[in-house]
DNA sequence: CGAAAGCGTCATGAAATCGTCATGCTGCGA
DNA sequence: TCGCAGCATGACGATTTCATGACGCTTTCG
């Protein structure tokens, strides 16, 4: 899946390098605007294959965005939202939303959802399906039921763990810094700043239960975690 | 249980676009079409296996058009009402509709609606049959009557709990989120906005009917439920 | 050789999440 | 009108899950 062009509008910038930098990695084109307006002119000049949208937003707000750009377009929207209040969440669909995701958002949730919305709307243009069931070797990841199972038996794992092996799994291999599991787990919000330390604790409780399956995640010194997918 | 092809024949795209996010995760296809002619042109084309039909249409209304397919062919047609007046006339007018929902639905009464007149159709031009009775262990749910038995013995559970053990089992041992629960059984157009640990509450007492089964209905940290089908 | 850096593991306090109880509200039939 | 079943929501405790500091091992490099 490459070769979108996605136009983010929010103001807040550390949000937009966020995404922005997250998506050229993942072979996208991202175009960014910090407010309405001179969002839906660069909508209409840039002609984006999606449109990542803040609700909150100086000058013109992204309900009102919404209203107007669907008159004149299609293009799938996926709304940002900052209050996890319901309103917002059904006023943005009935409005035309494609889907939402509530900020702190962490960053693979939202490239998920991205991903799921590109390939409803593109029809054609789109890459292939995410796996229903990812495997190596005689380990599985049933991200559809949440679950793990490891040589066919059903192994729990808790949110943190599961999320660090489907990222994994993802990335077919390579290799991903502590740096990028963070972003990709707890989102943007450093905040609360988590330590990296933290990430080798999680990769300990999740190698302790797989371990009846053999040494599948690898420490690469210096660089970060892989999985060996042989 | 999945894998029918959709048409959705309806103007106000927000509709459309509810009803194709929601289909296509569970893993239909779907087409749509904004006005009656091109809906026609459509279904000629794409040969649904159902069409989901809304009655004001611009070109030409769902009347209008269920009377000109009808004479050449038997693909089931589910009309979308808004006003509570235009169901007689559905009826009145015996223009070979097989089911009707009024606005504003719920989507998981839509859903509940298409696969009933997908099983009802049957057989015949439909790919898969979709099961009147669905089954885990000595739990069965029967959605033509709406009655859940346990070893066989018919248990009565309230609306909502039906609604919500129904929809677990639609999903197929597929994770729901509280999100996803939410919208599917209190509808799409709710002005007041439900409290997540709602679902809580309504999973407990289901629990607690169905507890004489064993524990089925799965909670999955930070996800959602879902349920156990061995 | 010695120091520093990267990493695995343990233990511990903190925090998020979930189950359950209790309560008040609402709509409907007797 | 009363009573009740069904429902929504707040409170609270129990459990699970997390984050972090400490310590020791190994590798690297001056």
């Amino acid at each position: 899946m490459s070769g979108h062009k996605i136009l983010v509008v929010e103001d807040e910038k550390d949000i937009v390098r966020l995404i922005k930098y997250n998506f050229e990695k993942d072979g996208h084109k991202v175009v960014a605007a910090h407010d309405g307006e001179s969002g839906l002119a660069l909508a209409r000049k840039e002609k984006p294959d999606l449109i990542i949208l803040d609700i909150m937003l100086p000058k013109m707000d992204g309900l009102e965005f919404c209203r107007t750009f669907r008159q004149e377009s299609q293009v799938p929207i996926l709304f940002l939202t900052a209050k996890k209040s319901e309103v917002d969440r059904i006023l943005g669909l009935k409005l035309g939303a494609d889907d939402y995701v509530t900020k702190p958002f962490s960053v693979g949730e939202l490239i998920a959802r991205v991903e799921a919305v590109l390939r409803r709307a593109g029809s054609a243009a789109v890459k292939e399906p995410v796996a229903a069931v990812l495997r190596a070797g005689e380990l599985e990841v049933d991200a559809e039921r949440h679950e793990v199972r490891i040589k066919g038996r059903p192994t729990t794992l808790t949110p943190k763990e599961f999320e660090f092996l489907r990222l994994l799994f993802r990335a077919d291999g390579k290799v991903l810094s502590r740096d990028t599991l963070l972003e990709r787990i707890w989102g943007y919000d450093k905040s609360m700043d988590i330590d990296t330390r933290t990430v080798d604790q999680h990769i300990a409780r999740l190698r302790k239960k797989l371990r009846s399956e053999g040494q599948r995640i690898l420490t690469v010194t210096n660089a970060g975690y892989r999985i060996k997918l042989d």
